[in-house]
DNA sequence: CGTGCCCCCTGTCAGC
DNA sequence: TGCTGACAGGGGGCAC
């Protein structure tokens, strides 16, 4: 689910009621969601103070300081259906139904981890194994370090189709499924093309709907399908504004054309063959 | 290095 | 009503 657009969300909703404070209390309750070992993972957190909170392409980073500068840094990766929901102490809506970790804070708020297909992972990292991660990823696709110029250059040394491109995380950080679909679709390309077929013009057109469709979905708060929830449990409002991602059979915005689904690399595409040649 | 496939896991929905 | 199969936003591992 989650993509770079959710995953931010997600981070500016956590800022506020996480900065500053202190880890009390952590309970695991399923460990196969941890890379890190359960026991270290409690070890390290409770006494902690959250001093950052920053998303790297869809992964959330939560960054701790456990005093005398020794850093950590949990990294979670939410998968298809987890969420990383913040309640206060007040909270009086219902408990999540499939909780995997719970960290109390010292003002009485919970951190839950929350996945009811356990696809997510929570890995708490050193410094030096968060610089190594992130070198693995492409670049911030709304950074300005992720200019035209690199991106024309990447695309043209894969044979890949465009869209396994867009999905490869060491090419650029955050990119799913959907936002790889409604920037194709903006661009005109058709999902197979292989990324070096690509036109230039259209490349350079994709380029700018990668950045603007990210930015857009940003400003809904994501796309909520199903399960994707902000750290306050609420939906995204995306979903109603998607060009193509699951409209197959719904008429192209632009031309009317039945809008088709295709299957290759083992997920759905979604396009309009008569927009994406 | 790229590709195609399988797997991880649970829930939902369409079709019979 | 109940069963079965397809499918879901991600990612890692494997053989080739």
């Amino acid at each position: 689910v989650p993509e770079l657009p959710e995953a931010e969300t997600i981070v500016r909703g956590l800022r506020t009621p996480l900065v500053g404070r202190r880890v009390s209390d952590v309970e695991v309750l399923r460990s196969d969601l941890l890379v890190t070992p359960a026991d270290e993972l409690r070890d390290r957190m409770t006494g902690a103070r959250f001093t950052r909170v920053r998303r790297r392409g869809k992964n959330l980073v939560l960054d701790l300081d456990s005093g005398e500068s020794i850093e950590s840094h949990l990294v979670v990766n939410l998968g298809m259906s987890g969420r990383l929901l913040h309640r206060p102490l007040d909270d009086q809506t219902p408990p999540p139904t499939h909780p995997g970790v719970r960290w109390t804070l010292d003002d009485g708020s919970l951190l839950i981890y929350h996945d009811v297909r356990r696809f997510g992972r929570l890995d708490l990292k050193s410094p030096a194994a968060l610089r190594k991660w992130h070198r693995g990823l492409g670049p911030e696709p709304l950074s300005r370090a992720f200019t035209c110029e690199r991106f024309l250059e990447s695309l043209a040394t894969s044979t890949s189709p465009v869209r396994t491109w867009l999905l490869d995380q060491r090419r650029v950080a955050g990119v799913g499924n959907i936002y790889a679909n409604e920037a194709l679709f903006l661009a005109g390309i058709h999902p197979e093309t292989p990324a070096r077929q690509v036109p230039r013009e259209r490349a350079r057109q994709l380029h700018r709907s990668l950045r603007s469709v990210l930015r857009e979905a940003i400003r809904n708060r994501g796309t909520t399908l199903r399960d994707y929830r902000t750290a306050q449990g609420w939906e995204g409002s995306h979903a109603g504004r998607l060009r193509v991602y699951g409209r197959n059979g719904l008429p192209c915005f632009r031309c009317n054309t039945m809008i088709e689904r295709i299957v290759f690399g083992g997920r759905s595409a979604f396009l309009c063959p008569r927009c994406q040649s």
